[in-house]
DNA sequence: TAGGGTTGAATAGCAGGCTATGCAAGCGCA
DNA sequence: TGCGCTTGCATAGCCTGCTATTCAACCCTA
């Protein structure tokens, strides 16, 4: 049997990955922000002051390129960094009233995006599809 | 209700497709590969002396993100770009011997990484996952 | 046939992912 | 106390996505 992209769960997945960052970049833009940038301010909006290595933590995603999104946020007005109290090394990471104020619109944008994706789904094939996209991302997450 | 990354199909689908494309890097990386350049050789395999235009329109990305690919490609002897037989705007893109040579090892990588990530599911359950995620891939292109 | 719209491709510039490095600060133990 | 390992972060350089722009070639129609 030959490798077919329409089956191959990598490339759907690669595929399905670009079609919704370039509907939530569409739906955010006029907010000012892009697709990262969002996936930070959703954890800083549960809890603000976090170090990087926190935020590097929470959304699995590199140091330097946690480093390099958190310029851009800054150089946008939506952090700033403050000194940590005891670790000189460590800078925490602060919202902004501007960051604040985007939290409501930004996460109708995400939902509206979730949901027009979702729309030839049922609900119970959406709860699948959820909880099998969990399992194979905690998979792999395992075995590094 | 809160929005939760953890049940957000958007923030799981890219989790996942990172995921999936650092396995594959990682896996095609002895091969001299990387991620793009292997799903454009999926095309190249299956039909050589495709223009560039053809390929954008299967792989579904954008022309300037399939032009610096082809370049990549094109500086590591992977493809040879020939003038096309009646349209002086086009050339055709043709697959070096090397290109060739890789084809099934580079599949085969492609296959350890869709088992290794699939691993945790039942036959049933990435049918399903498969199934869904080509439906979800079908609804965001047809609304744009 | 000349002009104008369409199409194929390259290029510039940016976001966001990665690895690899480098450095300063913290920590731990001899 | 001091040396060395670890940790927090920044930076450089690459790949892959995107939009916007440009240019040449093609095609159609007045």
């Amino acid at each position: 049997m030959p490798f077919s992209k329409d089956t191959s769960a990598g490339y759907l997945a690669n595929h399905m990955a670009r079609l919704f960052a370039n509907g939530l970049a569409r739906r955010i833009a006029p907010l000012g922000l892009a697709p990262a940038q969002f996936m930070t301010l959703l954890e800083l909006w549960a809890e603000d002051g976090l170090t990087q290595a926190a935020l590097v933590e929470r959304l699995d995603v590199e140091q330097a390129t946690m480093a390099n999104t958190l310029a851009r946020m800054q150089r946008d007005g939506l952090i700033e960094r403050r000194a940590h109290e005891t670790d000189r090394r460590a800078r925490c990471i602060f919202l902004t009233d501007k960051a604040r104020r985007i939290e409501a619109p930004a996460i109708a944008a995400a939902e509206a995006q979730n949901a027009a994706a979702l729309a030839g789904l049922s609900a119970e094939e959406q709860a699948d599809l959820i909880g099998l996209m969990r399992q194979v991302v905690a998979t792999m997450r395992r075995e590094g």
